[in-house]
DNA sequence: AAATACTGTTCATAATATCGCAACAATTGG
DNA sequence: CCAATTGTTGCGATATTATGAACAGTATTT
């Protein structure tokens, strides 16, 4: 039994008053309207209609089922609209607000992919790493990379980020390699100073405890890609998101060091505020990029094995 | 397709966290389970599930969607709960207020018959012509004979009302019968002093056209069967709903006089209160009146070829 | 590391439900 | 009183839907 074209069925017969009107609005054979309306009738175990083989007039119970049936109908119709892509492409803004390295190095490519898709979607990108107060500044969407999702907001995770230690391999001979995280201090540490503490960096050991070993910062810079450029020039030893120096790795520019001790794991999150009513544009694209990110990043595929 | 078996489907899917799952849930081979969503997918154009072959995650819009179905789910089913006849007979109270004389001769059997589908109603009746206050004194509902329903309640017009002058053929023989209101003041007029001016009886002419005309008032009485026995003995000239009077009259113990000058027709109505959920004993209860006094009523049947 | 168990999807077949047509019954309006 | 219209029912044809097995991919276990 089909609930829902009998309500559409039932609504269409009281509206038009008739079965027959009712039968050519809905283009459909009488006999079909009038079995539906049995059907409903049987299911409530109710009358619907008084009827005079000629003339059909609505009980009291199907005056009150009726204006329940429309409600119901108008919300569901407003339901599917609002979750149905309107066939094919997106129209509208998107202003998104993201962090510089991450953004340029991997949400740029996957925008471009999106955009072969929705064309009509105005991109509105501020790469930038302080926080922004998305309500204030109207943005509809944000990328961070954090620990853990601000609760206040909706986060839905992107990707693991791992950090990983490395130098290069002409700084290494000729420093030396260091066995444990104390040796650091007598290292050049190239610090990225909006992920880690200035002097200090947090790792797990073998046995997963966290712990934190000072170091001695040789050059610190905001900008990820700055030091990794430094550490391949042969400067020291960094501690950064893998995403940033995956293909220097994979190259054999930066080699790894004490891999037995892992950094702290953090994720990349997609934020946004909590609407009653998001918007298509904002879920598609989010859905989107929890799709294109989901699994091991690309960026870990190879280096993986290395760690 | 059917929209309503594919929410269900989701929800349940939703739920129950995988396809195989809510198949057993459902007790359907799990290909259906997999075909269906992919149909309300594919009819929203819209992804609902990311799908990992082994894993199934909500999208966002996919929870979006999940929200109102589950909402639209619960209106439907409450909808139908409500309409429902839980199979068989109804069970609870129905105070009723009603009045006296209509409510003896016509009220009553339909309530018997009522009482033999459904013997678990208990009902209380308040036979009263005053006019009570519904809300005020509980009552479930209340019959009235009116000419207009009142508009702060919901009315349910059972049937029409027609009032017939009429006299006893001894009382015709020996006054006289009347040719024009006017020679009404010459008579005795017992008047039901209920539905009508002390005074004055208000009628229609050939045309249509509403007048009054003056009587001289015998005797008074608020019991239309009263004033009914007194002209069955020759004490006069009768104005009284026909339902009081249409067996005297199919008997010739009255005859109609006037003929051409029909009283003003009024109706029986069935009143309730406006509550946002009407009790369904209420509603089937007065959707059994409304049947049981569709068309002409059975006292007006005989008597409608005498008029 | 390989095997196993479990997941979701697809396909052809079978069962089911639904529809339209036509005949019928009942009522209304001229 | 007849004609026209309405709602209901039965039957054959059609379309829809479920089923169960085979398949492909992914965790879990040993």
């Amino acid at each position: 039994m089909n609930r829902f074209e009998n309500m559409e069925n039932f609504i269409r017969v009281v509206e038009v008053g008739s079965i027959s009107g009712a039968a050519d609005r809905l283009g459909v054979a009488k006999s079909a309207v009038s079995r539906r309306l049995k059907e409903l009738e049987e299911h409530l175990g109710v009358e619907l209609f008084h009827r005079t083989t000629r003339r059909m007039n609505l009980t009291d119970t199907g005056r009150a089922f009726y204006h329940q049936c429309v409600r119901i109908l108008e919300d569901t119709l407003e339901a599917e609209l609002a979750s149905a892509q309107v066939h094919g492409t997106l129209k509208g803004g998107l202003k998104i607000a993201l962090p510089s390295t991450f953004g340029l190095m991997h949400m740029g490519p996957a925008i471009n992919e999106f955009l072969q898709a929705h064309p009509q979607i105005e991109f509105d990108l501020d790469f930038n790493d302080r926080e922004v107060d998305l309500m204030q500044e109207g943005f509809d969407l944000a990328i961070r990379i954090a620990r853990l999702p601000d609760s206040s907001l909706i986060a839905r995770r992107l990707a693991p980020i791992q950090s990983i230690m490395c130098a290069s391999p002409s700084y290494l001979k000729k420093m030396g390699t260091p066995k444990t995280p104390d040796e650091l201090l007598t290292h050049q540490c190239l610090v990225y100073s909006l992920l880690h503490d200035y002097e200090y960096w947090h790792l797990t050991d073998a046995e997963g405890k966290e712990f934190k070993t000072k170091i001695r910062p040789y050059l610190k810079a905001t900008t990820g890609e700055f030091i990794r450029d430094a550490a391949v020039a042969d400067q020291g030893i960094i501690l950064v998101p893998s995403f940033i120096v995956y293909k220097e790795i994979e190259r054999g520019e930066l080699i790894p060091v004490l891999k037995e001790y892992k950094p702290l794991q953090i994720d990349a999150y997609a934020i946004y505020p909590q609407t009653r009513h998001l918007s298509q544009r904002v879920r598609t694209f989010v859905d989107f990029l929890v799709k294109r990110f989901e699994g091991t990043p690309y960026w870990d595929l190879q280096i993986q094995k290395l760690t």
